[in-house]
DNA sequence: CTTTGTGCAAACGATTTGCAGGATG
DNA sequence: CATCCTGCAAATCGTTTGCACAAAG
């Protein structure tokens, strides 16, 4: 525990970012859910024992995250945006259901032919988007 | 003219739609571009010469137009909400600069191994979404 | 100490909604 | 002529912003 708490600070800190109770409640929240969450549900669980931080500041502590590249936003539906903190490539899948968005591994497809398209596009970045049931919701609808 | 008129008030009526000069303006404009616009780029144009519809009218009819699947909604950027009346599965490529998002043809790659999703998960629908430079926007930059 | 972050509340912008009048089938 | 659509304006909701105070390095 002190040992991750010890790592988010520098990783912070490594970014240039000043070290704040609220930034490091943000990402360290970030960091221990695989479920992509908006900024209420950030909001609402690190304020869940003693206020931490205001929304504005999650927003503006985002927003910060963003721009070192420690955090990505993920869009899934239209209105809300979400958030996550594993910045290598990845894909997702998102249930129709239960909304959850989970991470699908870079390996989960071969390698995709980015030469097919046409030519004079430059690309920097891609992924696949994959929509359905989540197994739990699969099960309750069957 | 006269035909492809015919033939978009038959796709609506064949999907239960009352066919109204708004809804018939809203999905024969967005037939007729390839740019996937926003409700505000569609409402500037079909205003364009006298006015055809207000934008609340916009909105519900790109809902009735969704329910029937005429029409589907792309997010690329958080915010804005674009419209697409290509329905048959396509892939995505979003110009970072200039913000064009163009259609790329289902077949430009490969089967996708689903099946190396992890097991459980039902898939309904998956893209593949690709980001960069279009080629006007990489001429400019270089 | 200088710079940057925080929190509140107000502002904003895209989308939704309620409702009275109007058009569609 | 019953039903559904339109248009306006007000309401809603996620996000952004301005500013005075507080904390970080």
């Amino acid at each position: 525990m002190q040992q991750e708490a010890n790592a988010i600070i520098q990783t912070l800190k490594s970014k240039g970012l000043r070290v704040t109770p609220q930034r490091f409640a943000v990402y360290a929240n970030l960091l221990s859910r695989t479920d992509h969450p908006t900024v209420e549900q950030i909001l609402t669980d690190i304020n869940q024992d003693f206020p931490v931080s205001s929304q504005a500041t999650i927003y503006s502590s985002l927003q910060a995250l963003r721009e070192v590249e420690l955090v990505r936003e993920v869009l899934f539906e239209e209105g809300v945006c979400r958030y996550d903190a594993n910045v290598r490539p990845h894909h997702h899948f998102y249930c129709r259901q239960c909304r959850a968005i989970e991470d699908v591994a870079w390996d989960t497809f071969q390698h995709l032919q980015l030469e097919n398209l046409r030519p004079g596009l430059q690309v920097s970045a891609y992924e696949v988007k994959v929509e359905g049931l989540c197994d739990r919701c699969h099960q309750q609808t069957a």
